[in-house]
DNA sequence: CAAAGGCGTTGATAAATATCAACGCTTTTT
DNA sequence: AAAAAGCGTTGATATTTATCAACGCCTTTG
C-alpha cells in the first residue's frame, strides 16, 4: 500500500528515495480506509491529519444555512485531502470531506509530517512543488470562476479533468463550478448542439 | 528603502535577520518605481521578477475578448507581486500586473531569491509561512466565491480587507469581487438601509 | 422482489446579475 | 480655464442562473 506513495513521491523528486527514506516514511504514514460516505474530517473540528489518496475518491464541501453542500475540491488517487488552514491554525475546520467512494488512505498528522520533512530533505522538495502546483492550480480556479460564464467554466473543467467527470456524479460537479445541477444539464443539452 | 523588507521579514520569522544576510537581501533586490498605470507585467511575457511592494498599490488581472479587465488580485505595502505559474514555468503569463498609484518594489528574480534561501534559512521560513498564509486566503476566497451571493461577497471582503475599500475605486473592488460595478453600487445602496 | 433513494432531465417561474445608456460630480490633463 | 477622462449612480431592459415541482430510469437496500 506504501508503494503508491513511494512512486508518487519519486514521480516528484530529483533523485529516488533511499530504503532508509522509504523506511521512515512506512512508519509514519498509517493506512485508514473509509467506507463509501465517511467522514474523513467533519464541520468544527480540527483537522488532524492530511491523507494521501491511494484508492478511492473524496470530496471536501461547506454546508450552508440552507442545507446545500457546496463541493471545494474533489480528490482522486495520488491526491492529498485536508484541511491546511485547520491543521496549521488549529482551529475547528468549516469544511467536510467524507469518502465518495470506498477509499484507502495513507494519513499523517502535521507534526509527524514537519519531523518526516527534517529527516527527508528530498520530502521538502516534494512538498515545496506540491505546493506550488497547487497554488497554480487554485490560481487558474479562482481566475476562471470570476471571469467565465457557467459554460466556459464547464468547459474548461471538463478539458482539464475529464478524470472527475468520469468518477463525480453531475450534481456534485455542477456545485464544484458554483452552479446548480439543473443549470449544468441544461448547459450539456446546449453544448451538444 | 530595504528597511521595509528587512521588518517584514523579521516580522515573520523567529530569530531576526543578522547583518550579513541583511547585507545580501539588499544586494538581491533591486529597487524599482513605477508611475501609476505603468505595467509590471504584461500579459504575454514571462514574469521574471516578484516584486515586494514597499509603498503604493497594484492591481493583478485579466483582459477577456470584449476587453473587460477581472481583477485576480490587489496589493498595497507589504504584499508580493508576480504570476508564480510564468515565473516557475516559464511560460507567458496571462495576467497584466501595473500600478494603481505610484509604486516602490523591490524585485527579485526566481533564481536569485532561490540562491538567497539557500544562504540564508529564515527566508526559506518565511516563504513557507508566505505560502502557507497565500494557500488560506486563496482557500477562502474560492470558497466564498463559489457559496456566497455577491452581496455576501462584498460584505466578507468589507469586513476582512478594508484596507483596500480605501485604496481601491469601487469598480475595480466590483471587478475582484466578479459582479459589475452597478451591482456593487445597488449592493452597497441595499445594504445601508 | 418490492421499496426507497440517487441521479439526471424538463418545464414553469422567480430571482440575481449583466448590459446599455445617460447623468452629475470630481479630478486630471491640456 | 476649458476639455477630457474617471467615477459612482440610476433607470430600463435583457440575460443568466436559481428555485420548485415533477417524472423516468437506475441502483441499492431491506
Amino acid at each position: 500500500m506504501h508503494k503508491n506513495l513511494f512512486a508518487y513521491i519519486n514521480r516528484h523528486i530529483s533523485s529516488p528515495l533511499t530504503s532508509e527514506a522509504e523506511a521512515l516514511i512506512e512508519s509514519a504514514f498509517q493506512p485508514k480506509k473509509l467506507r463509501k460516505k465517511q467522514y474523513f474530517l467533519q464541520e468544527g473540528n480540527v483537522c488532524k491529519y492530511v491523507g494521501f489518496i491511494v484508492k478511492g475518491s473524496m470530496r471536501q464541501y461547506t454546508v450552508d444555512e440552507k442545507g446545500v453542500e457546496h463541493m471545494v475540491h474533489l480528490y482522486i488517487e495520488n491526491y492529498w485531502a485536508g484541511d491546511r488552514e485547520s491543521s496549521i491554525m488549529l482551529t475547528p475546520s468549516v469544511y467536510n470531506i467524507d469518502a465518495w467512494e470506498d477509499t484507502e488512505l495513507l494519513i499523517i498528522t502535521r507534526a509527524e509530517m514537519l519531523e518526516l520533512i527534517e529527516k527527508i530533505p528530498a520530502l521538502a522538495e516534494m512538498i515545496r512543488l506540491m505546493d506550488e502546483r497547487n497554488a497554480i492550480a487554485n490560481q487558474r480556479r479562482l481566475s476562471s470562476t470570476i471571469s467565465n460564464s457557467a459554460e466556459k467554466r464547464y468547459e474548461e473543467f471538463a478539458d482539464n479533468h475529464p478524470q472527475f467527470i468520469q468518477r463525480f456524479p453531475q450534481h456534485i460537479i455542477a456545485s464544484y463550478l458554483g452552479i446548480t445541477k439543473e443549470t449544468l444539464s441544461r448547459i450539456k443539452k446546449q453544448g451538444m448542439k
